[in-house]
Formats: structure tokens, sequence, C-alpha cells
DNA sequence: TCTTGATCGTTCATAGTGTGAAGTATATTA
DNA sequence: TAATATACTTCACACTATGAACGATCAAGA
């Protein structure tokens, strides 16, 4: 009995999560689509630029890895940027082959509007909950993201059990 | 005073937030892109197979709500299933213009199989957690759904704000 | 019955996201 | 200097998604 009851739960709990993530999620896509189209820019543009934090310059390889993606994607994204005006690419003086992406003043305002946009946006998210909630809901997400990190993992090495 | 400070946290808060929502939705981006991989078959067409619980048979109209797409994209998801021999399409007896979209055998399995193993992976998460902390967990991504929703809702009306 | 309008699904053009192989140009190093 | 490694580009391909135009079918009303 006290065998059965907290399976029972824990296969309710774990469809609940599920049906949970994959709102949050769809919400999550509504939202960058949404932002995409009233910027009138496309959603990978956006998250490129989105990366200039407070760097002067990003190569090429470095935007690969931060946006995760392969070097040809890299490629593409950033013509469709220098094409807007909203970045452009310099020669590295000590390197040939290396491009210095940076920001135009036109990109560094859009940027900064974006950002500022986001901001807000998770600052109004926030306030949702009352004070005493914020600390709490953080810190559930932070546990919540390294143990997805921790199943993935697990599911990366052992996933061939459910090879078909 | 008083008043500074609070604005200082905020904005922490709502930074660390930013950050942990956007992990969150790498790591289950990467969860599907995996999970297409090992089924070989593309995501969209994954989606669509889990939305057959125990209904025997939707229509296109029904799929492409469900999947929040246009109906033009349902049919191409819907041919590449039936190229799979996972679905099959009937005409509706009573309404010539219905099709009637219903799994195969082969397709119920496949369903099965990755609807255990979503189920599985979201055990193995709530695993991860002590048993006090499944509950609030959940509860948290509860409040952070309606929250978002609630957002979404401010931004939609009041976004003209921000247009440039 | 015969239009009129609505509904359902399809086709096609277009745009965006993303990969991977092959290629060019430029370092680095043996 | 020749082989190798690195940085980026080009190109072909596949997938996701939209929206307009279209044909077929249904549901009413004149």
């Amino acid at each position: 009995m006290n065998d059965q009851e907290p399976n029972v739960l824990l296969g309710y709990q774990s469809q609940r999560l599920q049906d949970l993530i994959e709102e949050i999620l769809h919400c999550c896509k509504e939202r960058t689509s949404h932002l995409s189209k009233k910027f009138d820019i496309p959603e990978a543009e956006l998250r490129c630029l989105m990366l200039f934090g407070e760097e002067r310059y990003l190569t090429a390889k470095g935007i690969s890895q931060k946006l995760d993606v392969v070097k040809s994607r890299v490629t593409k994204i950033i013509n469709g940027l220098i094409h807007k005006n909203l970045v452009e690419s310099i020669d590295d003086p000590k390197d040939g082959r290396i491009k210095l992406i940076g920001l135009t003043p036109q990109g560094q305002r859009r940027s900064k509007e974006f950002s500022a946009i986001m901001t807000d946006l998770h600052q109004k998210l926030l306030l949702e909950f009352e004070p005493e909630q914020r600390k709490m809901v953080i810190s559930c997400l932070e546990v919540l993201r390294s143990s997805m990190e921790a199943v993935k993992n697990q599911m990366v090495s052992g996933f061939d059990l459910y090879r078909i």
C-alpha cells in the first residue's frame, strides 16, 4: 500500500510537469515570434543581436558557439544583419582569416531597445508574484534547470535502451 | 533608500529569471531534437503523433488548432506520416469535405513508445527532487505559466508603446 | 432547384531555421 | 617550404511555417 500510493502520485505529477513545461514552452515561443514580427527581424538575427552585451566585437566562430549553430548558419545570419545595417564586419588586423563583427550605431540602438523590452517583460513577470515568492520561483527554476541537465546526461548515456 | 534597494533586487532577479528561462528553453529544444533524431521522425510529425491520446480520429482542422499551425502545414505533416505508414486518412461518411486521420497499428506503437519515453523522462526529472520539493516545483511552474499568460495579455494590448 | 456563402482540405510560392560537405584563404608548424 | 589546422563561405538539402488561391462539399434561403 505504502508502495503503490507514491507511484500513482509520481505518475500524476510527472504528467502535470510535462503539460506545464509544454505550455510554458509554447508561451515562450509565442513571445519570441511576436517580438520578431514587431521588430521585423528574424528570430535568429534577433538572438544574434543580443549576444553583443558589452562586447565590442564578436567572431563568427564565437557567435556560432553562443547560438549553438554551425558556422555556415552564422554566415547567413550575419549577412542578414549586415543587409539591415545593424552589424558590420571588419578584418582582424592580426589574423586575415578572422572577421570581427560589431554592432553599427543603429544595431546598438536596436539591441538596447530589445534588451530593455526583455528586461521589462521579465520584471512584469516577477511583479506577478508576491515579493517573498520571487526568490522561490527563481530557485525552483534553478533546481529544475540542473535537474534537466542531469537527466539529459542520463539519457544521452543510457538512451540506447530505448532504441528500436 | 528603501526605494532604491528593491529596484536593484528586482533588476537582478529579472535578469536571473531571463537567463534561467533561456537555459531551460535551450535544454528542452535539445531534448526534442534529440528524440526526433533517435526516432528518425521530424519534430512536427512527432508532435502530431502525440495528439492522438485516446482519440480514434482527428481532423486536419483539429490538428491545426492543437499544434497551433495553419492548415496547409498540417497537410504536409500528415502526408509525411502517411508516407511513413504511421497514420491513415479516411473520408468522413457523413461529410465529404472532412478527412478522418487515424493512427495505423504501427503509428499506435510508435505513439506509445514515445509517450512512455516522455513520461519516463519527466519521472526522472521529478526524482531529482526530494518528495516534498516536487509539489512545490509544480505549483511554481503553475504560477509561472499563469503569470506568463497574464504578461502576454498585457503585452499584446499595450505593446504599441514600444513600436518604433 | 439553384444560387450564395461557409467550411474543409490542398497546392503553391515564399521565408526562415538549420545541417553538413566542399572549397578558399590564411595562419602555424614541422 | 610543405603539410596541417583554422576561419569563414558557398551550396545543396531538409524541415518548419505562413498565406493566398483553389476545388470540393455542405447548408440554407430565395
